[in-house]
RNA sequence: GCCCACGUAGCUCAGUGGCAGAGCACUUCUUUGGUAAAGAAGAGGUCAUGGGUCCGAUUCCCAUCGUGGGCUCCA
């Protein structure tokens, strides 16, 4: 195989942006580019409106790399239908339509949409603030309701494709009909439409999904449950490594470890107001045998349970949602002076959550997870000081990790709802402490009114996969409710109780995620430290796998991770599989080698090294371990 | 949960209202070799599950489960 035939997949750009900065910046990001998708937008409606003329029009914004409309049909759609819609878009664009504008007084262009069949569009017009102007465009004979901007013309119109057809509430609420959102793709060249769509490919490739299989790092299995991750060995050492990696900073920092069970009673998550709150979204209770007998002895119906478990009025216990009712019980179960606080609890504790089937995907979504959870009980003072903490800790991690690509989110309280719980002027201080911890991150943050917790602001992580969904990581959260409803305290140096403030805080967020996300950022192609196979020793024939035996032995004794492939395959077979495995290093040995006590050294990336001696090459992968170069 | 699509060997995927297919992986044999894939043979299947239509269903219909994309929600 010639080196330009092979398969991509050492390149090492990360995520979707890196991906996607490969295209032109004016390919991708011109006020032209953007008309032009709107545009090509109202082109699908007019085909839409063509091939169904009693279809009901929603809206048609322009999106990332292209645009939707949402339409209510007299029939579902199928893919089968695109070729057809798009064949009539080709044919709308070669007509050359101009676009022109118009302007209509409220009542008018309400009775305009009214006597089009088009209630969507006149719910639109009601919303519209008052003095705004009422604009539509028209090309032929479609006329839209539409606030612009567009191109002059169809004609303008470049290379587009439509992607794919999903269902979507009208305006988002699940209380509104459904209707059928087409997705489409346009750009102003044929050739940069290509260049998108094998960019797409090279994305699904490196899909945590696809690599997680193909490199056997976790498993789904329907046996177990939907959303229940399996953890293979090759994935349980990336895992572990990590862990290992950030209990070590944990204890740098001042934290203590603690476990805790992965159940507790219904009652503590009634104090903590998860229960039965936030019911929907965790497993049903586990009653307990004695009240399941006491509630038979009394001839309590299936349905009769039913309804007591919808209003927590069961005695049992409840897969735990979350940890921090167990750390702040093992908190409360002493005193605390002011002088012992922070005190800083950390576990890797698993959580479940019942997530609504549609939304599970792959380890990024599931139902059972564990968080790099840890919990500071501090006075108001420390506030600010250990939310910088907490994010050093962020930043040590994605900066091992190479990664660059992701966005801060300072979730702040929205002044106009009254829902938060705890002192105003705590609330001040905290937002700010939040604020200037981001800023001293110096990454672009952004901060967003109404995105706080309810009891409390917070800051969140955020990185885009693969195919550009973002994903929430690291989180650091304010908490004025919990030492509330817990009645915490800790005796201040008036010698009176005070109340604590609690910091939630998870830098990975969970394990799962992270690591789903983290398959793709080096597509499978893990730094050595964790790899979980960093040598592969290739013998050229039988005679030498001896002698590469007693060498993996010192390397496992030495904590490295090593396999033998003594496999009576050719060297060259040998080597495209462990290139395939992203095994970083490859160590050809035969007659040479032996001899001279080398090894031939083969890197993922940088390819054949040369011989050189063992103990060299033990002493260089020892360095690259410990450095946990990425 | 809702909309659409999909579910065939461990993996990637062909295929058909009338005997179930390929490549890779696996096992065995030959080969003992120097940096991206040696040859041969063999084994491997309740065509997701349950029901229906039919002389006959992997194929058509219905339901269930699961997966994918999207919507919604997310302590």
């Amino acid at each position: 195989m010639t080196s330009a035939s092979r398969p991509p997949i050492l390149e090492y750009p990360v995520v979707w942006e890196l991906l996607m900065a490969e295209l032109d910046d004016e390919i991708t990001s011109s006020d032209f580019l953007s008309r032009m998708r709107h545009t090509t937008a109202h082109v699908l409606a007019q085909a839409v409106k063509e091939m169904f003329p009693d279809a009901r029009l929603g809206i048609g914004p322009v999106i990332e790399d292209g645009f939707y409309y949402d339409f209510d049909l007299p029939r579902p759609l199928t893919p089968d239908d695109l070729p057809a819609l798009e064949a009539r878009m080709a044919r709308i664009v070669g007509e050359n339509l101009p676009l022109t504008r118009f302007v209509e007084p409220r009542e008018q262009a309400r009775a305009r949409c009214e006597a089009a069949g088009q209630p969507f569009k006149v719910q639109l017009i009601d919303d519209l603030p008052e003095d705004q102007e009422i604009s539509f465009y028209q090309q032929g004979d479609f006329i839209d309701l539409c606030r612009g901007p567009h191109i002059e013309a169809t004609g303008r119109i470049g290379a587009f494709k439509l992607m794919n057809i999903a269902g979507a509430y009208w305006r988002g609420s699940e209380k509104n009909p459904q209707m059928t959102r087409i997705y489409g793709t346009a750009w102003q060249k044929r050739s940069h439409l290509d260049a998108y769509l094998d960019r797409l490919e090279e994305a699904r490739k490196r899909d945590h999904r696809v690599i997680g299989r193909q490199l056997k790092l976790f498993v789904i299995d329907d046996a177990v449950g939907p959303g229940l991750v399996l953890w293979t060995p090759a994935g349980a050492v990336v895992r572990q490594e990590l862990q290992n990696f950030i209990s070590h900073e944990l204890r740098k920092q001042g934290y203590q470890q603690v476990f805790t069970p992965n159940i507790g009673r219904l009652e503590l998550y009634k104090t903590s107001g998860h229960f039965p709150y936030y019911r929907d979204s965790q497993y049903p209770p586990i009653v307990d045998q004695e009240y399941l007998q006491k509630l038979a002895g009394e001839n309590c119906s299936c349905g009769e349970l039913s309804n007591r478990l919808e209003q927590g009025a069961v005695e049992g216990y409840l897969l735990k949602p979350m940890n921090c009712p167990h750390h702040i019980k093992i908190f409360d179960s002493q005193p605390h002076s002011y002088r012992d606080l922070p005190v800083r609890l950390a576990e890797f504790g698993t959580v479940y959550r019942w997530e609504q089937s549609g939304e599970l995907n792959g380890m990024t979504r599931v139902r059972g997870f564990t968080q790099d959870d840890a919990h500071l009980f501090c006075t108001e003072e420390q506030v600010a000081q250990e939310i910088v903490g907490c994010l050093s800790l962020v930043k040590i991690i994605f900066g091992t990790l190479g990664m660059r690509d992701y966005r801060v989110r300072v979730g702040l309280r929205d002044p106009a709802s009254d829902k938060y719980t705890g002192d105003p002027a705590n609330w001040d201080k905290a937002e700010q402490a939040c604020r200037e911890a981001a800023r001293s991150l110096g990454v672009p943050f952004t901060e967003e009114i109404g995105e706080a917790a309810f009891y409390g602001p917070k800051i969140d992580f955020v990185v885009k996969d693969v195919i550009g969904r973002e994903w929430q990581l690291g989180t650091v959260q304010v908490d004025y409710n919990l030492p509330e409803r817990f009645d915490l305290s800790y005796i201040g140096p008036d010698s009176k109780p005070h109340r604590p403030v609690m910091i939630h805080r998870a830098p990975f967020g969970s394990m799962e995620r992270f690591c789903g996300v983290l398959i793709e950022h080096f597509a499978g192609a893990f730094p050595t430290w964790l790899a979980p196979e960093q040598v592969r020793l290739l013998p050229i024939a039988d005679r030498h796998t001896p002698w590469c035996e007693d060498l993996k032995r010192r390397m496992v004794e030495a904590g490295f991770r090593a396999t033998v492939d003594a496999r009576s395959e050719k060297t060259g077979k040998k080597v495209a599989e462990g290139q395939v495995a992203r095994v970083p290093y490859m160590l050809v040995v035969g007659d040479r080698d032996i001899e001279a006590g080398n090894v031939s050294v083969r890197h993922r990336e940088r390819g054949d090294l040369g011989p050189r001696p063992v103990e060299q090459f033990l002493a260089d992968l020892a360095a690259e371990v410990e450095g946990k170069a990425a």
